[in-house]
DNA sequence: TGCTAGTTGATAAACGCTTATCAATAAAGA
DNA sequence: TCTTTATTGATAAGCGTTTATCAACTAGCA
């Protein structure tokens, strides 16, 4: 049977509010706010449940170690902040991304991913410069 | 002072003939038919000097070991068979991709995969069905 | 409260890819 | 052809991420 511990709890609310999808290391750190003992052990064993329980899904960035975030969401895409490597939910979809692929191929999904910087990272007009943790 | 050695060229023309990017993996091996002998080691040796000197991008794809192509392209897309693994050139890009942005950051550039199936390893319909080496 | 088995944390180990090492080889000019 | 030295191939080592190990711990229930 499984057990509610308050290392799991800690590690779905940190994904919850953090509003973003995190990598395992984010994942840690994050999730240790409230369970400082958390070992990097257990948080591997908790997406791993998690995604098979379909509860997660892993978000593959070129280059970049995965990131997981909410199963269940709409079809969207996403934005990696080259300074801080943090990376960021976009809405949408511009939409007929598939029709790319030339005749005889067929196309299954597709994965678009923006570089750049975020607002935090910008250099010049930022406004609101927050602490930017990585 | 640089030599031009045979593997150096097997190297260089296998990339060409692929016509489409192709990871150290995947090099060693299309070298290979010209260059029998040829080691792991002076392919990903000869990659970094390519791109050093801007003869050669690395393609990265979600998930996977990077690619590379020859430098210099106009702005496109690749497409990764899920099948044989295989990565393959698309032409052009849809456009607009970078508004997907909100107001804040800065976009510096994008990458989109599609995933699925090329021609060749389609089950049902597939015409002209080649061998799919991999 | 006490028992039991699922869970945890620290660490070692595995894993895949990339780089360093080094003696042997071969390109390029004399 | 000879000499020099960049280049090569095989292998070990490095690196970052993910998984396995195992004794200690604890959630859940009687």
């Amino acid at each position: 049977m499984q057990r509610n511990t308050q290392q799991r709890d800690a590690i779905r609310t940190a994904l919850e509010q953090a509003g973003r999808p995190l990598s395992p290391q984010e994942l840690l750190v994050a999730a240790r706010a409230r369970v400082p003992e958390l070992g990097l052990a257990t948080v591997y064993r908790t997406i791993k449940a998690l995604v098979q329980e379909n509860h997660l899904v892993p978000v593959d960035v070129p280059g970049e170690p995965a990131r997981y975030e909410a199963a269940g969401k709409a079809h969207h895409h996403h934005f990696l902040c080259r300074s801080c490597d943090r990376l960021f939910e976009l809405k949408g979809c511009p939409g007929n991304l598939n029709q790319l692929a030339p005749g005889g191929y067929e196309v299954e999904r597709h994965e678009l991913t923006l570089f750049g910087r975020c607002a935090d990272c910008r250099p010049s007009p930022a406004r609101r410069r927050k602490s930017v943790r990585r």
